[in-house]
DNA sequence: AATGAATGAGTCTTCATTCAT
DNA sequence: GATGAATGAAGACTCATTCAT
């Protein structure tokens, strides 16, 4: 997956472009070799077929989620500042990045196929797995409070988070999406620090 | 548009769930025909095009969740009650009605056609606009903690909804979405209550 | 075909209202009926088919146009008074019933139905024949100049009423058609008019 | 426009042929790509859309017209000489290319497109002011006899020929159309010269 | 590595017509 | 006389994919 040619890269960023632009009916082999400047039968010599750009391209998603992830955890930091990390993290990307947030939002079209499904279930449960596991932790140790459990405090967490991002993104982009994810982090951090 | 004719309400209907079963692209005028065993044509006698059959399928979502929030907001009883009507109420329609779940996370097909996203812009803000203006009243009368802006905690309670149906969707309706969101409610009104 | 009821002459003259609006694509069973206000197999029970609704359109033309040119071959009198009649009450008809323009050029859309064709050919010949006929006669009692075959003068008289009646109908009626027919007809005269 | 493929202006010569035979109706997509041989997408790679071969047919009709126009205007000769020309060219043309005289005669039924209808306007126009033009200043000239006013000579001569084409057209070619309009010019040519 | 040409399956939609009521 | 419901056939057009070059 990782060793994608030049040529497979750019067809995997033009198809994020494309979604982001109109949807994913927007995303047609016509209008990636439009868009490359080449001809449709030129994309088959990079993939052997759509499904397997879309492939691709979420393979690209997991990548860097899962890099994003384990970057977070790799400072043994405390949990709140793990989760802090990967809430700040993930807006940024999307800030800094605004197509993904319309492919993320396109997933509901992969659903007719099995492979795509599994492969977008699959990402969304790996970052729901990590915030539960930091939870947990946390809670143990006694940085985030105990009396929530911890599959809901993730469900607040993520499901703040992904409805800040659809909002910014329905408004098209109407409002700086990095400011405003900070200051509903610091409210996320009031509702969910232990009571002193 | 309250006016459907029984055959009508059929179509809508079959729509509804054949977006369930295979996403929008599973939409297709000769699906909607074969389901309900006429003709294609045969549709046209009901509708005048695909875009009035979804049209007319969000003004039943927008009627429903209209007529839903009206009633919460009828009862002149507390901010928390209110809240928590709107809360398991959306949750139980959804248990009740499980290909709705289907659409709403079908609506990013909408975004391009003009009069389709703007509908579903108008269904989803509404929902945020009531629960937010419920909660400033509540914290005004200190029935819901003030440390938090009403935006921050309508994101929350509608972010953690969101997301726990579509977990529940996503696993394809793999446990049982009514119990889970009492669970769930009472975890956000513990986080939401004024701490005593 | 004269004992039409009074529902088919509405219906025929929708027919023409229709083609003269939009062309013949414009003639639709549906435009009828919603035109006329009745629902579309009502209009079967006073047409057997689209075809005959036309070919009753055609026969209504060919009957007024009989109806003139006997008239003008009624009058004895002399060869170019009989001509000019012609030639100003058929410019009148259309300049009274624009409508009737757009039909007579919309004829060509008729040549896939033989029936439809060979009406139209009938109607067409019929008025050349008839003005050649009267040019015969004229050239014998030496009323008109003999040195142009009597072929020739019908083809140049209904030329350039039909050219005359086309450029008038292609502009959408900017200028008046009868004072100008009036004044080619004129020129006509001078050119036929046996020299002195 | 002239940078026509191959394919191409086969296409446009398969549209007039079917124009020929069965008039606009017979003018399908389908019915193309059936006469050439090919799948109905095919025709799709060669063309954007049935529109655009409507309008490289009469792009081409055009050009020949406006050539053949040209190269009249082009021989100072006289003005007699300059009309027999396109009169007789006009006509060759049509005797030369039978389906030329359908597809002019179905011009009414692209009434309903703009862009078509703006197209046959000023071919129809473009031969119309030459000829006037022409007849303009043979009548200076004393070539041409000036008791007509130019309008009424231009309707004569067009419509002259306008007519006789059609009448060969309806007439399923049944008669010879050079020869007859050699005779004809004749006539019209006895009639404008001016009286000796 | 790339292209021009082509295609089967399928998209939404329109039309004239029929039939039971 | 009229209607609501339905249909077979056809319309233009799109899409992912293939193949010879």
């Amino acid at each position: 997956m990782a060793e994608m040619t030049t040529r497979q890269k750019e067809i995997v960023e033009v198809a994020i472009k494309l979604i982001a632009e109109g949807g994913i009916q927007n995303l047609t082999m016509s209008n990636i070799a439009r868009q490359i400047g080449v001809s449709e039968p030129a994309i088959y010599r990079h993939f052997r077929s759509k499904m397997d750009i879309l492939l691709a391209m979420l393979g690209q998603f997991k990548q860097r989620s899962e890099f994003q992830l384990k970057q977070a955890r790799f400072f043994d930091s405390s949990g709140i500042v793990l989760l802090e990390t990967i809430f700040l993290e993930h807006a940024g990307q999307f800030a800094a990045h605004p197509h993904m947030a319309a492919v993320v939002f396109a997933e509901e079209a992969f659903r007719s196929e099995p492979r795509l499904a599994e492969e977008t279930f699959v990402i969304m449960t790996l970052a729901y797995d990590t915030v539960a596991g930091i939870i947990e932790r946390a809670q143990a140790r006694r940085e985030l409070r105990s009396d929530i459990p911890k599959d809901h405090l993730a469900l607040m967490i993520l499901g703040s988070l992904r409805l800040l991002v659809k909002r910014w993104y329905m408004s098209k982009y109407a409002f700086e999406l990095q400011p405003e994810s900070v200051r509903v982090w610091e409210s996320l951090k009031t509702l969910l620090s232990v009571k002193k």
